[in-house]
DNA sequence: GGTAGACCTGGACGC
DNA sequence: GCGTCCAGGTCTACC
């Protein structure tokens, strides 16, 4: 079955596959060319779907292997609206952003949205997974999650979905350690799917908070394995651009363009950038750097 | 508020 | 093949 989802214009679907790395974990998936994304989702009503989205005028349109109920129809609908920041508006970063060269091909290109998971759950431990371990890790921890704890396409069992907070709330800590290869990180997931799991913690009400950029990540620090870069980059996907996920990479390239190369630490980093205000954390992520 | 050490794994390197 | 060192953020204890 097909649903075309309408976008608010400009949107480029390969700008959004491209925004970050996450099209290069599970499920996720997409063509060389990127104007293709696939991924693997379970809806509410328990059932695993595998979908693919390319571009079309005026939005996308949205293939799915299985035909679904009209309220899945509709669920499945919003998570897509969702994870590809459908409504999304950035037209006052364009407008900041025209006099800046280095930041010319954001409008061009309709830069802006960053791709998202399903759920906030998904993305938290997507995040931590990126933490304190090369990139290949991450691919490495993230593959023996799906692998180990994602729910089976029916019609193809090999093809799972990233595992929902129920699935790891149920899964054992020591063999998220060992087997996935999760290390001190194995409690932090499990702690989250737990709280997650028994309602005590409702991150999915966190994708339509109105709270201020510092109340939320103040609560995302909250959060077992969370820190500084964690939250910045958490923000963003929330669509708050007011910090910058500083990471080893961060200040390499902010010292190579901003500082001669010198040594510099975050402040460094958020004084570069300071100027951009509430889209400091966009125009830091859009940013051409010199190589 | 700032700092040091521990956490865990994979990869690079030397032997 | 084995051992050692290092990189990658966050947590905790301490000052």
């Amino acid at each position: 079955m097909e649903l075309f989802l309408p976008a608010r214009q400009p949107f480029v679907l390969d700008s959004v596959i491209q925004s970050h790395g996450w099209v290069q974990l599970l499920p996720f998936g997409s063509d060389e060319q990127y104007t293709s994304l696939s991924y693997v989702l379970e809806i509410d009503a328990g059932d695993v779907v595998a979908i693919s989205v390319q571009e079309t005028p005026g939005g996308v349109r949205v293939q799915v292997d299985s035909p679904l109920s009209s309220v899945a129809q509709s669920e499945l609908a919003g998570k897509i609206a969702w994870m590809l920041g459908l409504d999304m508006d950035f037209s006052s970063f364009y407008s900041q952003a025209s006099g800046e060269p280095k930041l010319a091909t954001a409008a061009q290109r309709a830069r802006g949205r960053i791709l998202r998971s399903a759920t906030i759950f998904e993305d938290v431990v997507r995040t931590i997974l990126t933490t304190n371990t090369t990139w290949s890790g991450t691919k490495r921890m993230v593959k023996a999650l799906v692998d180990m704890y994602g729910a089976p396409l029916a019609s193809n069992p090999e093809i799972k979905a990233f595992p929902t907070s129920p699935r790891l709330a149920a899964a054992d800590v020591e063999k998220l350690r060992k087997e996935g290869k999760l290390g001190y990180r194995a409690p932090y997931i499990h702690e989250l799917a737990q709280r997650a799991d028994s309602g005590e913690l409702d991150l999915e009400a966190l994708k339509a908070n109105s709270l201020p950029t510092p109340e939320l990540r103040k609560r995302l620090l909250m959060l077992k394995g969370v820190g500084d870069y964690a939250a910045a980059n958490l923000l963003m996907l929330l669509g708050h651009y007011d910090f910058i996920p500083v990471d080893s990479w961060a200040l390499k390239m902010v010292s190579n363009e901003f500082y001669s190369g010198n040594p510099i630490g975050r402040k460094e980093v958020e004084a570069a950038f300071e100027r951009w205000g509430e889209w400091q954390g966009l125009a830091f992520w859009l940013w051409e750097w010199t190589e």
